[in-house]
RNA sequence: GCCCCGGUAGCUCAGCUGGAUAGAGCAACGGACUUCUAAUCCGUAGGCCACAGGUUCGAAUCCUGUCCGGGGUACCA
């Protein structure tokens, strides 16, 4: 398939290789359908540079090009230089054939091909039931992953999570206090315990399997904790269609030394210290601003250790391309883990770090900081169970990762039912409902059509934004951006639904109901298509 | 104080690697179902793109500063 924009590009830069120009000649989407659907601003850029009227240096490159007529119909230029270029129809009409032929492999690149990837996230410590915040970072990691998946990357997901340090401790504690306390004897509720309720659920739960005589340090506290809410994670991320490859966390790397073997590696580099009780990485020397803590006074390690062990193995595994997805407030963390893995000689290229900005939970329009410690946060699953799977997918998605975003459990439960998402599958319910009838009379979709047969205008700017579906792709992994996707389906979506009210597809006119159910056929592709990306189910029917 | 995000319609957000007239959904108002699904379509209304400078042929978009909100700057993760 000849990409367009390429086209126009390479016939520009013909036309000033005779004026013997050399200048990059970008080339976009017009504005404004009156202008063309392509335009130059090369005249423009050009007009410093040749001390020119930037109006006559487009006329004057506009007499040089070659342009093929079946390609492009027409060009012209307009103030305040803007070289001008409308595709043909024909063009157009022809890409149905070429998008049906392609199927469920359009838009997909080889870009990833005989590559692996590595994506972490959610990577939750299990603490607590997942959150709507952690939501977005499920649902934005997935999607990425699904994105790498499309352009042919072998894709691993990854959960990493902390369970030797303060916090599962804490945890332990949290869940033994409450255990005595359903005794009757005073639980010695830790300062910065775990308050939810469902620790009291798993207080019981251990009383059931284990008794009531277990002691103050029993370890059946953390582990079973542990055991429990991981399950409910899984669990919970499984409902809209997560699933990990691979769960690693911190302890394996004190395990298998892995830790030990940083800290003498750094050592011998010169970059460990200790001051004040604590042992400290000296990341000022490798251009940070401040030094950062690797055991604590109390002999702790920080979290910063076990994360360094764990991205320098992740980094020998051999992937191609690392992602890590972090909240925002992890921002500041990840520079000290990648600069001393590169004080080792390790690169650290392949890492890509995509930071999203959090979820503000809105509690009767007030701003309430969602806390897992002090249980002060709307659930994952409670989300799911009220709206349903497509809808939080698409939710979380539609928004920009750097966007922060509100959350009201109410007004999102409430907006549900008008969620975008209904409009994008909608459309293509609708489409499989066509092509049913289509078929009660005989009308198949073959790919075999009379493209010229697509001429209204509706029909023409539906096949304009189907041409854009590789691009938008291409873009999405580039970026690391899912909601450009969104934001195309959508406008997919709208272009089919008005195609819908002005033109009929089965009709007694045999030829052109065939060349529209083959149009319409090819919008189910693209729908079908990207909705699979984003993991939000094409439903046939609603 | 310093660093990172954000500030666009009443609300939630697109557009931000500079382009021609700033978009969508929700909310409001008015139309369209004897015809393949009205979860749709068509129309009206709604904007000093936070503010002030700068860069240039051209700025919502880039630079600087100010203000507001979120996050970080912890021997929490």
């Amino acid at each position: 398939m000849i990409e367009i924009k390429q086209y126009i590009s390479e016939v520009i830069h013909a036309g000033l290789a005779k004026l013997e120009i050399k200048e990059y000649a970008l080339v976009e989407k017009s504005a404004n359908p009156d202008f063309g659907d392509f335009s130059s601003n090369i005249a423009m850029g050009l007009a410093k540079t040749l001390r020119k009227n930037p109006l006559e240096i487009a006329e004057m490159i506009q007499v040089e090009l070659t342009i093929d007529k079946k390609i492009i119909s027409e060009h012209s230029v307009t103030p305040p230089g803007f070289l001008n270029f409308r595709v043909a129809k024909s063009f157009y009409q022809e890409t149905v054939t070429q998008i049906i032929a392609a199927a469920g492999t359009y838009g997909r690149t080889d870009t990833g091909k005989g590559k692996n990837a590595n994506v972490e996230f959610v990577s939750a410590n299990p603490t607590g039931p997942l959150t709507v915040g952690h939501g977005r970072q499920a649902v934005l990691g997935d999607t990425i992953a699904n994105i790498l998946e499309w352009h042919h990357y072998d894709v691993t997901r990854e959960y990493y999570y902390n369970d030797a340090g303060r916090q599962m401790r804490i945890l332990g504690q949290s869940v033994a206090a409450r255990y005595f306390e359903q005794l009757g004897r005073e639980g010695d509720f830790p300062e910065d315990g775990y308050e939810g309720e469902y620790i009291k659920t798993i207080a019981t739960e251990i009383r059931e399997q284990h008794g009531d005589s277990l002691a103050l340090d029993d370890k059946i506290f953390r582990t079973h904790a542990e055991e429990l809410i991981f399950a409910d994670i899984k669990n919970t991320l499984e409902t809209i269609g997560i699933n990990h490859d691979i769960f690693s966390n911190e302890r394996t790397y004190y395990d298998n030394g892995a830790i030990d073997a940083l800290v003498e590696d750094l050592r011998n580099k010169d970059l460990i210290y200790k001051s004040e009780g604590a042992t400290w990485l000296k990341a000022t020397a490798l251009g940070l601003e401040k030094d950062r803590v690797y055991y604590k006074s109390s002999g702790e390690p920080t979290y910063r250790l076990p994360d360094t062990a764990y991205h320098r193995d992740k980094l020998n595994r051999n992937f191609d391309l690392i992602i890590d997805i972090f909240g925002a407030d992890h921002a500041d963390t990840y520079p000290d883990v990648l600069a001393a893995l590169e004080a080792l000689d390790i690169d650290t290229a392949p890492v890509r770090v995509l930071i999203h900005q959090f979820v503000t939970l809105l509690k009767s329009g007030e701003r309430v900081k969602m806390s897992t410690r002090k249980a002060t946060f709307v659930t994952l699953e409670e989300l799911i169970k009220q709206v349903n799977t497509d809808v939080v997918r698409y939710f979380f998605i539609m928004r920009s990762m750097n966007s922060h975003l509100n959350f009201d459990l109410d007004l999102a439960v409430n907006q549900s039912e008008k969620n975008p998402v209904y409009y994008l599958q909608y459309a293509h319910a609708r489409i499989c409902n066509i092509i049913k009838n289509g078929a009660e009379k005989d009308l198949t979709v073959t790919g075999d059509l009379d493209c010229a047969l697509l001429l209204n205008e509706s029909e023409i700017s539906l096949i304009k934004v189907l041409n854009v579906f590789p691009e938008v792709m291409a873009t999405a992994l580039e970026n690391m951006e899912p909601q450009g996707i969104a934001n195309y389906l959508h406008h997919m979506s709208a272009e089919f639904h008005k195609f819908y009210a002005s033109c009929r597809v089965i009709t007694d006119d045999h030829d052109l109901s065939t060349a529209r159910l083959n149009l319409i056929t090819a919008v189910k592709i693209v729908l079908g298509n990207g909705l699979g990306v984003l993991g939000v189910s094409a439903p046939e029917r609603m």
